[in-house]
DNA sequence: AGCACGCCGACT
DNA sequence: GTCGGCGTGCTC
């Protein structure tokens, strides 16, 4: 078994596969599966996974593995298996997978560097750069005058060699601990020997003898009021010792939660939890669908089953979406089991999410609540997976490897043998057909808690304010009831759902849009930098004061940012105190829970928001929520624009009165006739489930249909629509089943990007078995082109965004 | 992907 | 002769 097969760290098709190494005898004893390697691959070093030990080879100039990076496997067995599978499943690499299950920290970077190897002169360039000096960097060569080919024959000569550096860019932060190096006897001793004026010195010393622990050296001097010198000058007596200890930084002090024990169960959250106890009890995976309303206890059934699996032994992951919305929901996790849970997130800094990941891989908590990648934690007896919010789209990744976490906690599940919950007010088209067919386990949650109604939501035909003359982007009704609370000292919560709909400029003379000149879209108007941008590329030019196509200067912008209401909103109700919450207000770290704080400490009357404030927030004092345009991407160009619209407009309306006072919701739209938003104004998730599973059944989208979707990209027009069209011709070629469908190649919504023309092929398959092998092996027609061309082929085996 | 190698035209 | 540009093929 002294060969060891590795998948190494080359994003490219034709090296997608394992290639074998020797092992050299002193990692013999060692290198175990799932470990990384460093390893000679051509002529430079790079990284790779070890995926499987072995003692033959049918390649016979086998290399040596270089180095070993890792002590102890950073995938297991397991999640090198869910790796495999999940590459195959997305049609991405290997190695794409792998990565994508791992902290950013422990991606390999490459450096390269001249050594000089001869004492004899080199070329009058050269001598000046290495300047006395044995090693140089590759940056410090492109900017000097020395030629490639000058440097080529240094390395014939043998006077310089090329280094191929695999460098890892792991960041463990470390203290300095304190302790005694002496008996206590030996230190009373060496008080006495010391001079009368080192006074510091004798205190530190008599501590010692009191404590003899370690300790933290910041801590110590701080505790003595002293410096570090004095410390030293005792270190280089060696009365005292020190070492150097890794801790790791916690983003949340655990100390800071309010302790919480199991609350009583309600008669529905008792029959939903009992048969996910049962599967937890006797190892059993099986998919529950918990549909409950906001309100419900939801979380409290994940944390009481949660409770049984930690009890066991076992290991937790619960899924949220993007939890640093929802500090709420951290609190909530942290207050049960406090430092048993590691927090995963994207607003965690990468040495952050290591240590995170870290107290994972060691063990040292049996809960994880995290974003979508906290799905691969390298726990290795799972006893449950909780999928919360199961409807979200940001569950979908949306590059390589196009996964969604939700395929890959049932086959987590399947693997362990565990319990696997999704749970929403508002579940997907998908999932809750597959609980209608008994392929998961329905549960349904109609009741809150508290036993409070819903909030009560009044629709306003926006049509009709126009009619009558209020070209506004408030109601009569909505002002009128954002006084009312204001007066009673009660706090509102506006959503502008802005997606598809921002301030872009138009020529109010010619109907001229500035659009970017790289992308095919609309550039959108910033007023901080009085900028119009492109959101797709980086491109941005100054606002224009005429219309470059009429010269007309009635050139405005159109469209509805969040500044634009809070300033009309600021004249419409001039004593209202606003606080805005968007990517803009948003950027910097903690400014989110800042403008939450602010609002629950009742600093504003209105919270004004995208839709990130749909989500998760629970202010009591929230009796008011208004919707701005409840149907602004309606009109998408996507399938699933009804459910979103649903979706959102529920979650919205579960802000408002979820306490002591009765709230209630207002809906500003221009088309109050459509079925999702009539049916989410009375919270009827069941005819709305039955009108769109028509609608899809009818266009033959899923879940009636599995979807592929293929885009290919190039500078050149005529090229794309070309290959285009020769994938859709092989697909329909091929394609074995009489039900599966082709459709394309057509422009891509967005038709062009940073200079790209983009088409896409859609298929649209009921059964369809060797699909994946068959675009696969399309694909490969196409490696040419890829890489000598500049052509781009992507597939998503599951889009969300069609875009 | 990234690198070497080899061929070619251009230039001191 | 020497330099840099690009196409080709290989990486255990």
């Amino acid at each position: 078994m002294n060969i060891a097969k590795v998948i190494v760290d080359v994003p490219a098709s034709s090296i997608n596969q394992t290639f074998d190494y020797k092992i050299p005898e002193q990692f013999q004893d060692i290198l175990t599966v799932g470990m990384r390697v460093i390893v000679p691959f051509g002529p430079r070093k790079i990284m790779g996974f070890v995926v499987e030990r072995t003692g033959e080879s049918s390649f016979d100039k086998l290399k040596y593995i270089s180095d070993v990076l890792d002590l102890t496997p950073v995938l297991t067995d397991e999640l090198l298996g869910l790796g495999k599978w999940m590459a195959n499943q997305t049609l991405s690499l290997y190695i794409t997978a792998f990565q994508a299950m791992l902290p950013q920290v422990l991606k390999a970077q490459y450096k390269k560097e001249l050594e000089r190897v001869t004492e004899d002169p080199l070329s009058d360039e050269l001598e000046s750069l290495f300047a006395g000096r044995d090693f140089i960097t590759y940056e410090e060569l492109e900017g000097s005058t020395v030629s490639y080919s000058q440097i080529q024959k240094a390395v014939q000569d043998g006077d310089v060699v090329v280094n191929y550096l695999v460098k890892s860019k792991i960041t463990k932060k470390h203290v300095t601990m304190i302790m005694p190096n002496r008996e206590p006897h030996l230190l009373e001793e060496a008080i006495e020997d010391l001079s009368k004026n080192a006074r510091k010195q004798k205190e530190l010393l008599s501590f010692f003898i009191d404590n003899q622990q370690e300790i933290e050296q910041s801590v110590l001097i701080k505790k003595f009021n002293t410096t570090s010198s004095t410390i030293k000058t005792l270190l280089d007596k060696e009365l005292l010792a020190s070492t150097r200890k890794e801790i790791y930084r916690n983003p949340y002090d655990d100390k800071s939660f309010e302790q919480t024990t199991a609350l009583t169960l309600t008669e529905q959250q008792q029959v939903t939890i009992v048969p996910i106890k049962e599967h937890i009890r006797d190892e059993k995976h099986d998919v529950f669908l918990i549909h409950g309303v906001t309100g419900s206890g939801k979380t409290e059934i994940y944390l009481q089953a949660i409770q049984d699996v930690i009890e066991k032994g076992q290991e937790a992951i619960v899924l949220v979406p993007e939890i640093s919305l929802t500090p709420q929901m951290v609190k909530r996790f942290k207050g049960r089991f406090g430092s048993n849970v590691a927090v995963l997130h994207s607003a965690l800094s990468n040495g952050e999410k290591y240590d995170e990941w870290r107290r994972i891989h060691r063990k040292e908590v049996q809960v994880v609540v995290g974003a979508r990648s906290a799905i691969f934690a390298p726990f290795e007896n799972l006893g449950i997976i909780i999928i919360d919010e199961e409807h979200e789209n940001s569950y979908k990744q949306e590059d390589q490897p196009r996964y969604h976490a939700r395929d890959v906690a049932i086959f987590r599940g399947e693997n362990h043998r565990c319990p696997v919950i999704l749970g929403s007010a508002t579940p997907t088209l998908e999932s809750f057909a597959r609980a209608q067919k008994g392929v998961y386990k329905l549960a349904t949650l109609s009741k809150r808690t508290n036993e409070k109604e819903m909030p009560k939501v009044n629709i306003v035909d926006m049509r009709n304010e126009l009619h009558e003359g209020n070209r506004s982007m408030f109601s009569r009704s909505l002002k009128e009831n954002i006084e009312q609370r204001i007066q009673r000292g009660e706090q509102i919560v506006l959503l502008l759902n802005r997606r598809g709909y921002s301030t872009f400029v138009m020529c109010r003379d010619c109907g001229h849009v500035n659009e970017c000149p790289h992308c095919d879209i609309a550039l959108t108007y910033h007023k901080n930098s009085r900028q119009l941008k492109c959101h797709y590329c980086s491109y941005e030019e100054p606002m224009p004061t005429s219309c470059p196509s009429c010269k007309s200067d009635l050139i405005r912008f159109f469209g509805t940012g969040t500044q634009r209401i809070e300033e009309s909103l600021t004249q419409l109700i001039p004593e209202a105190r606003i606080v805005r919450m968007d990517v803009d207000t948003t950027r910097r770290k903690g400014s989110h829970e800042k403008i939450l704080n602010q609002f629950a400490d009742k600093e504003a009357d209105i919270l004004l928001g995208t839709q990130m404030i749909a989500k998760g927030l629970d202010f009591e004092n929230v009796t008011l929520v208004g919707v701005l345009t409840a149907d602004s991407m309606l009109h998408l160009p996507d399938f699933r624009s009804s459910e979103k619209t649903f979706q959102l407009l529920t979650q919205v309306s579960g802000r408002a009165g979820r306490h002591d006072l009765p709230g209630e919701v207002i809906i500003q739209t221009y088309t109050p006739e459509h079925y999702s938003i009539e049916l989410a104004s009375n919270y009827n998730f069941m005819q709305f489930y039955k009108n769109e599973m028509s609608t899809r059944k009818t266009f033959q989208y899923p879940p009636y249909v599995f979807l592929a979707l293929i885009t290919v990209s190039h500078q050149n027009h005529v090229k794309v629509v070309q290959s285009a069209q020769q994938i859709a011709q092989l697909l329909l070629n091929n394609i074995s089943n009489e039900g599966t469908v082709v459709l394309g190649p057509t422009p891509s919504p967005i038709a062009r990007m940073k200079d790209r023309y983009r088409y896409q092929c859609m298929i649209k398959y009921k059964n369809e078995p060797n699909l994946r092998t068959l675009i696969r092996k399309i694909i490969r027609q196409f490696d040419d082109e890829v890489r000598k061309n500049d052509l781009l082929i992507t597939v998503d085996m599951q889009p969300y965004q069609l875009m």
